[in-house]
RNA sequence: GGAGAGGUUCCCGAGUGGCCAAAGGGAGCAGACUGUAAAUCUGCCGGCUAAGCCUUCGGAGGUUCGAAUCCUCCCCUCUCCA
């Protein structure tokens, strides 16, 4: 069996690593690592999911991963990464996201007993006595040398308050926390995570005097430059509720030509061979390439029906044959009755969604962006009724790609 | 605590009494071209019952025929000093 570096390599997930040769005798045996995962939010989304890979493929390498809820971290907030502070958060909030974010990662990570951990920090931080803490673990860590981490130094412009200024030195009790209680002894994360893991393996040095490893991940960028799993209209959640599958199948198949390659590699399960032919492809031939690539991830988050259903949507609407069915095409009801009055075309395009004002809506349909079962609408306040049904469904579409089907009922 | 700078429409950033819904850039949207890609070109880009009206330039008051622009108080941020 390969070594779990050897496919963190040839993958593509690492950036850094504290000492390559040490952490490769270490992972010949069965290891014990860590990734934390802050629930700022009620969902994780697709940003997170290289760390997710990550501990999925530590475990199918036959490590055991320990997921990390940062329910008492996030109570004080991490600066790394962030220009500005963040919004402080309730207790209550916080263990609200935890829930929703343990049930997403248990969709790629088998949590029964003895094949991970999930574990929150809350358990041990948030009853620590602060002077206890300041004489047993603040007094390891050098202010200087805290200041010199890159994360604080982007913030020393925009200003740093003493409460997240603290962050890390948490994060370091973590890690020791674990290595004490579970032999944890590899913690990985973002890149951005890079001085925040340092300072823990240097406090287990400190306070153990053992030697234990960190990793860190590229931050992954699409080839516009954009941080990955954000688009214009904000994050690509892992949520159902927040993304639906099909839209997270879009997401995928819409990536860059540029991408694809280093995509397969990072976010399916596909064997190298495999991604190395499809990455071979060239020109429309891609196309093939990026299907498989937003079906497996679509797979991997929500199952296969749905990525099923996701892909047959994509090929009905976007294929040039009709086969496929429309089921998972997103869809908007309207009351049994509104159609029979007739509605101008640009109040169902608002009302619906598709433009997010009447404004939006006319502006669209006067640049011959709108239209409905692929005609285009000539008038911003066109009528639409049950005479421009197809199949009890109008079809309506703004601009290339965003289609939604209009049903009653 | 003291001194200075600053808070403008999604972001950056002009604007210092009317010509300002506010330059320019970015992002975004649409069209053309295409492969649901990239690049390029063109148009759009606060809201509305749209020749007009309404809301916006940190917040609250005030001056004025008229303010993002002037005055007062307040809040917030940064820099230097303590």
């Amino acid at each position: 069996m390969k070594n779990i570096l050897e496919i963190f390599e040839e993958r593509g997930f690492i950036e850094q690593v504290t000492d390559r040769d040490l952490l490769w005798k270490l992972t010949k045996n069965p290891t014990v690592c860590y990734i934390g995962f802050d629930p700022t939010g009620s969902s994780l989304h697709v940003g997170s999911l290289v760390p997710i890979m990550a501990l999925t493929h530590m475990q199918k390498a036959g490590h055991t991963p320990i997921a990390l809820m940062g329910g008492g971290t996030t109570l004080v907030g991490d600066p790394s990464g962030k220009t500005e502070m963040r919004r402080m958060m309730s207790r209550k909030e916080i263990e609200k996201n935890a829930e929703g974010i343990k049930r997403q990662l248990s969709r790629f990570i088998d949590f029964s007993p003895g094949k991970a951990l999930m574990l929150n920090n809350a358990d041990w931080l948030v009853d620590l006595s602060y002077i206890d803490f300041l004489r047993d673990i603040g007094r390891h860590f050098s202010v200087n040398r805290m200041l010199t981490a890159e994360s604080y130094k982007v913030r020393m412009k925009t200003g740093l308050s003493f409460i997240e200024f603290n962050y890390m030195l948490l994060q370091a009790y973590d890690f020791w926390h674990l290595f004490r209680h579970y032999n944890c002894s590899l913690q990985m994360g973002g890149n951005d995570q890079w001085g925040n893991i340092l300072a823990g393996v240097d406090l287990i040095r400190r306070l153990e005097g053992e030697m234990v490893h960190g990793m860190t991940f590229p931050l992954i960028t699409t080839s516009a430059g954009i941080k990955m799993g954000k688009t214009h209209k904000g994050s690509v959640w892992l949520d159902p509720e927040l993304t639906t599958p099909y839209e997270y199948y879009q997401y995928w198949i819409n990536q860059d030509d540029r991408d694809i390659a280093r995509f397969l590699a990072l976010f399916t399960f596909l064997p190298m061979k495999d991604i190395r032919d499809l990455a071979s492809l060239k020109g429309v031939e891609i196309k093939k390439a990026k299907e498989v690539l937003a079906y497996e991830a679509t797979r991997l988050c929500h199952g296969a029906d749905e990525a099923e259903m996701a892909r047959n949507a994509a090929r009905l609407l976007f294929g040039e044959s009709i086969e496929g069915s429309s089921e998972s095409v997103p869809t908007y009801s309207l009351e049994p009755g509104e159609l029979e009055e007739g509605i101008p075309a640009y109040l169902l395009f608002e009302r619906s969604g598709l433009c997010r004002t009447r404004g939006e809506a006319r502006r669209l349909i006067s640049q011959g962006g709108a239209y409905a079962n692929d005609m285009r609408i000539k008038a911003y306040d066109q009528i639409l009724n049950p005479n421009d049904m197809v199949d009890d469904t109008i079809l309506l579409r703004a601009g290339k790609k965003r289609y939604l089907r209009i049903t009653v009922g």
